[in-house]
RNA sequence: GGGCCAGUAGCUCAGUCGGUUAGAGCGCAGUCCUGAUAAGACUGAGGUCCCUGGUUCGAGUCCAGGCUGGCCCA
């Protein structure tokens, strides 16, 4: 006996049962380890979900495809290994941990004591890790979670060392002098791959226009126009297009030079002197802004030509500070001669030599600015701006430029290099190549260092000679130390630690500080293809799971990021590709496409998806999914996706564990061979097995979308072809209990194919949707299959010999037909209850007419008519369309495709449809068509109602015989019944009395159909009568019959 | 300005190798079915398959150009 099953079933209440059944036994264990030692060896290597927050629904969408192809290859016997990892350090663990302590800038962290601060970075990141874990187990996601690896461990740490030894030894590392974005706030710059994305806002500027005198033409202006007032404090020229036309105008008593095309720079009357290239204006000296602050003392202004220089904004003439904007930085490298004043420090505060700005921050200096400028008479004019301006992607404080000494990776050597290995990999979708290639195209040096706190501390010792080395392990730095090795030893290699052990320099031999910054976080990640694998320690267990076959991780940002990181550094160190396979996917939305913000309040917590749709609903939504669009995410969804799967599944075991249990089916008892069963068996037995071919293929390609939609199609035809027509099997009596002698063989085949059904899709399933696959399994098959869980269960095996092409592509034609037939009925508006006489059908071919007796039983059972007939020999009555079949006839006949139409239309239909029907071919003036090649179809007939579609036409008879009417009228009765069944309440195997009182026509029906009526609503007796007391009674009306039926249980 | 992707019903999306009348779900209107089904079936309304040109007997599908949107990079 099986477990009853209700069929309203409470989704999220089974995993958590099923949750506690895998706690108990320790499933999740021997999971982990069933395939250890086996042959076929499958790696993956996880990219390390940030431990600073809980995770969430995007989040769960990821995990999905790692724990799905980890399940899939576990089931098929890979060994594999399941090791989850948390990235921990970094800037935004920071800025998380300031929140916490309520700081507002870095001084804050270096007087609470950076060791402080650092170990409270570590707390935080363990107990996110914490959270997540918990988090990912309710996702059914079943990891080695008590050996999660993570980017802020001492290994990751070190062999990042080794990799940047590596990089230096190929002369690679350099410190670099360029100007910056910089957040003023958390006192650090901001690589390219921070700023690219999330790093622009929409934001109001002062756009200021200021005039710069000339020297030696009295009377005569510059106007330059900036949206950075701060940075006129640095200015060390004037930049002009050289061969775009400027003016000389006259404004206000004074000259005025700018661009032609921006005259309308210039408020008011003007008057135009003069016309000139700025190739004229080049050389010319003028007064600078500032020139009283120190700083500026000895600097020379001048005009120089820039051919960046745009007419689309200011005034043509673009002010030039090297010291405080990068393309200005970059044109006094070009130029080599401009002065460069960076007036900034850390904190965005000007520095000495600024005079009365000194001290004072570059967020409060505008006013000040503006009066000094008009003080000087060169201010113009003020008006607000709005433009793109990036932001700090963690605190949203404005950037600005800064002139700083970075450390970078150079790409020029290994842009080519990393390129060539990218292409050695499969990516998904197949367009991540390009952009990879694109990114690896485009990207500058990769700056790695940080002026932060919680991070790989950079094993970079700088001599004030010159000279710079790069530690490569602990045990090369405790070779190294000059001293403090012993107040560091047993800390982790972070700051403040390690920053106690000096090195001599090898080549002056001065005792050498660590450069104090940290690293790039993306070295910690990129590194995880080696660290977690043993690469330093173990290289024959590298060996065996280096290179990982896939890994999978959401695309946008990550070909910047994790992916460029991961084979960039594999590069380096093995010249070779870090994993056979990229799987990605994109990015989440909500319901309606927008983008989920918690302050938009559109975001969904993990917690409350699981609880409310649960997470299988969401497991399968994520699978079914299309990995290359984005993805919109909601409750509507996930309503839907459990209709589409779930609930039919749930419905289909609920409906076989039912009548299993009335008649005491068991699986272990002889089966009737599948040969020997119905052919509705054999089909969904061929179905079953092209399905799991279907999903295997799927899965080994990594496009659980495809096997996920041919699974649905599956269980659509399971649930309304399969259990749908073969109802009546089950219900018949004759019980299969005991399947011996005696037991009826039909009825024993029909269990036994809808339980192989059920229990194989358990198994298939069971990698997306753990939960309702375990329960099902549990009950259905258990210890019978010696397992203790679907989990370790091996994955089906498609059986070839099971699938019969023929009978998949006919049933296929009955549910057309049937289909069609439905149609026909609906639009003469009798419904299936009513028998009818016929259902005549118009097939494509030849091959489908001989195919027709092999379903027309279905069919005929499907529409409720006596006879399903092609339709031929229908004389004039009929009017017939044919048409090419032109998919047929184009290879055949290419370009006479045109002649052939053109002949067939001559044709007359109605003979047409005559010689096709008797197989015979078509012949036309220069063509003979074989059946196949001709499409007929029927688009009306007297006394018949017509459907057609895909080239299919089926008929229907109207004309309703007494005959028909009464046997009509018997299946309406039965339909009262069984209703009236169900409302008193009574078990679907009771025996029931029926008593009825009504017109002649109820007892003339019950006179020919009693038995029908009796078999069909297990009644022991209809009688005509009164219905005694404690009977459930209901009056009726049925065509116009008044009636009133009682039914009592009997017994 | 360059690269990548997308554009199919009111919405969200399928659409295989180029081939008959381009499909599904949701939503709307209605009918039916139900002795597993919080379901299901059917009907109806709703489509210049972004546009233009080309290849082809035949283009939603292939090619070129353009438009719009998204992402990435300048």
């Amino acid at each position: 006996m099986f477990d009853p099953v209700n069929s309203k079933v409470d989704f999220p209440a089974l995993e958590r049962e099923v949750l506690a059944f895998w706690e108990e036994n320790g499933t999740v264990e021997k999971y982990l380890t069933r395939n250890k030692g086996a042959e076929k060896r499958a790696s993956f290597i996880d990219g390390p979900i940030t431990a600073n927050n809980p995770m969430g629904v995007h989040h769960a969408w990821g995990r999905t495809y790692k724990d799905l192809f980890l399940r899939y290859r576990a089931m098929k016997g890979f060994e594999q290994r399941f090791q989850n990892g948390f990235d921990g350090q970094g800037l935004w663990i920071e800025v998380e941990v300031e929140k916490e302590l309520g700081f507002t800038s870095k001084r804050d962290i270096d007087a609470y004591g950076i060791g402080r601060f650092v170990e409270l970075c570590k707390e935080r990141v363990l107990r996110f890790a914490d959270v997540i874990s918990r988090q990912s187990i309710r996702l059914g996601y079943w990891m080695d979670w008590d050996n999660s690896y993570h980017t802020m461990s001492d290994e990751n740490n070190y062999t990042i060392w080794l990799f940047l030894k590596k990089c230096h030894e190929r002369g690679w590392i350099y410190e670099g002098r360029d100007v910056m974005p910089w957040c003023p706030r958390c006192g650090t710059g901001l690589s390219q791959h921070e700023i690219v994305t999330e790093g622009y806002q929409e934001i109001e500027h002062p756009g200021l226009y200021v005039k710069f005198p000339l020297r030696d033409h009295a009377g005569e202006s510059l106007l330059v126009w900036t949206t950075t007032p701060w940075t006129l404090t640095a200015n060390t020229a004037a930049a002009v297009h050289p061969d775009r036309r400027y003016v000389k105008a006259r404004y206000r008593g004074e000259a005025i030079y700018v661009a032609k095309a921006l005259l309308s720079a210039l408020r008011g009357e003007h008057e135009v002197l003069e016309e000139l290239d700025g190739r004229d204006l080049v050389g010319l000296r003028y007064v600078g802004p500032f020139d009283e602050l120190p700083v500026q003392e000895g600097v020379e202004h001048r005009v120089v030509a820039w051919d960046e220089v745009s007419e689309n904004e200011g005034t043509g003439i673009v002010h030039i500070a090297p010291g405080a904007g990068a393309e200005d930085f970059a044109l006094s490298k070009e130029l080599g001669d401009l002065g460069v004043i960076a007036p900034l420090d850390d904190f965005g505060d000007f520095v000495e030599g600024f005079d009365w700005l000194t001290g004072r921050n570059v967020y409060d200096v505008n006013e000040p600015i503006y009066s000094s400028l008009k003080e000087k008479g060169v201010f113009y004019r003020l008006e607000n701006y709005r433009h793109r301006y990036p932001v700090c992607w963690r605190c949203g404080s404005e950037l600005v430029h800064r002139l700083v000494e970075e450390w970078f990776i150079s790409m020029s050597e290994l842009r080519g290099l990393v390129s060539e290995v990218a292409k050695k990999i499969r990516w998904l979708p197949g367009f991540g190549l390009q952009r990879e290639l694109d990114w690896l195209r485009n990207m500058d040096d990769w700056m790695i260092s940080k002026k932060r706190y919680w991070g790989l501390a950079l094993p970079i010792y700088k001599c004030e000679c010159g000279h710079f080395d790069v530690i490569g392990s602990e045990e090369d730095l405790r070779a190294r130390a000059a001293s403090g090795w012993d107040s560091f030893e047993g800390h982790s290699p972070h700051r403040p630690w390690i920053d106690a052990v000096k090195v001599e320099c090898s080549k002056c031999g001065e005792e050498v500080s660590r450069i104090a910054d940290v690293g790039n976080p993306w070295l910690d990640a990129g590194i995880v293809s080696f660290s977690t694998i043993g690469y330093r320690e173990d290289r024959e267990h590298w060996m065996k799971w280096f290179p990982a076959d896939w890994i999978t991780e959401s695309f946008p940002g990550q070909f910047r990021n994790w992916f460029y990181s991961l084979l960039t550094m594999s590069t380096v160190l093995e010249g070779r590709e870090p994993t056979r396979t990229v799987h990605s996917y994109a990015l989440m939305r909500d319901e309606n496409g927008e983008e989920m913000h918690k302050s938009k309040g559109n975001a969904i917590w993990f917690e409350d998806a699981a609880e409310r749709m649960g997470a299988d609903a969401m497991r399968w939504l994520y699978s079914r999914h299309n990995p290359a669009a984005n993805l919109n995410f909601g409750f509507g969804v996930a309503d839907d996706v459990r209709r589409r799967l779930m609930i039919p599944l749930w419905n289909v075991y609920s409906f076989f564990v039912t009548y299993a249990n009335i008649d005491r089916f068991d699986p272990s008892a002889d089966r009737p061979d599948l040969s020997e069963r119905a052919e509705l068996d054999q089909w969904i037995i061929s179905e079953l097995n092209m399905l799991i071919a279907e999903v295997t293929d799927s899965m080994d390609s990594f496009e659980p979308e495809r096997g996920s939609r041919a699974v649905e199609e599956f269980v659509e035809y399971l649930s309304n072809w399969y259990v749908r027509r073969s109802r009546r099997r089950f219900w018949k009596s004759g019980l299969a209990g005991g399947a011996g002698r005696g037991a009826d063989r039909d009825k024993l085949s029909a269990y036994f194919t809808l339980y192989e059904c059920l229990v194989t899709l358990t198994r298939l399933l069971a990698p997306f949707i753990p939960f309702v696959t375990e329960s099902m399994y549990q009950n259905l098959a258990g210890a019978r299959n010696g397992r203790e869980s679907v989990h370790l269960d091996d994955y089906p095996e498609a059986d070839r010999s099971r699938i019969d092409a023929g009978l998949s592509a006919a049933t296929r034609l009955a549910m057309r037909l049937s289909s069609l037939g439905r149609s026909a009925r609906s639009k003469a508006g009798i419904k299936v209850r009513q028998p009818l006489a016929a259902a005549l059908v118009i097939l494509h071919d030849s091959d489908e007419i001989d195919v027709l007796p092999r379903i027309e039983a279905q069919v005929r059972e499907e529409l409720n008519v006596k006879e399903v007939a092609l339709l031929e020999d229908a004389g004039s009555v009929l009017s017939f369309e044919i048409k090419p079949n032109l998919q047929v006839l184009g290879p055949k006949y290419g370009s006479r495709v045109r002649d052939i139409a053109a002949q067939l239309s001559q044709a007359d239909p109605g003979e047409a449809h005559d010689v096709i029907s008797s197989g015979r071919p078509v012949c036309l003036e220069d063509y003979t068509l074989e059946p196949g090649e001709v499409i007929v179809s029927s688009m009306s007939m007297a006394g018949y109602s017509v459907a057609s579609g895909a080239g299919y036409t089926v008929a229907v008879t109207t004309g309703v015989s007494e005959e028909l009417r009464l046997e009509g009228l018997a299946r309406e009765l039965v339909h009262r019944v069984q209703n009236m069944r169900r409302e008193a309440g009574f078990d679907i195997a009771d025996r029931i009395d029926v008593y009825y009182r009504g017109q002649d026509d109820v007892r003339r029906v019950l006179s020919v159909h009693a038995d029908y009526v009796e078999q069909e609503t297990l009644s022991r007796v209809i009688v005509d009568g009164e219905p005694p007391e404690g009977a459930y009674v209901e009056s009726h009306k049925i065509d116009g019959l008044a009636l009133t039926l009682g039914v009592l249980r009997a017994g």
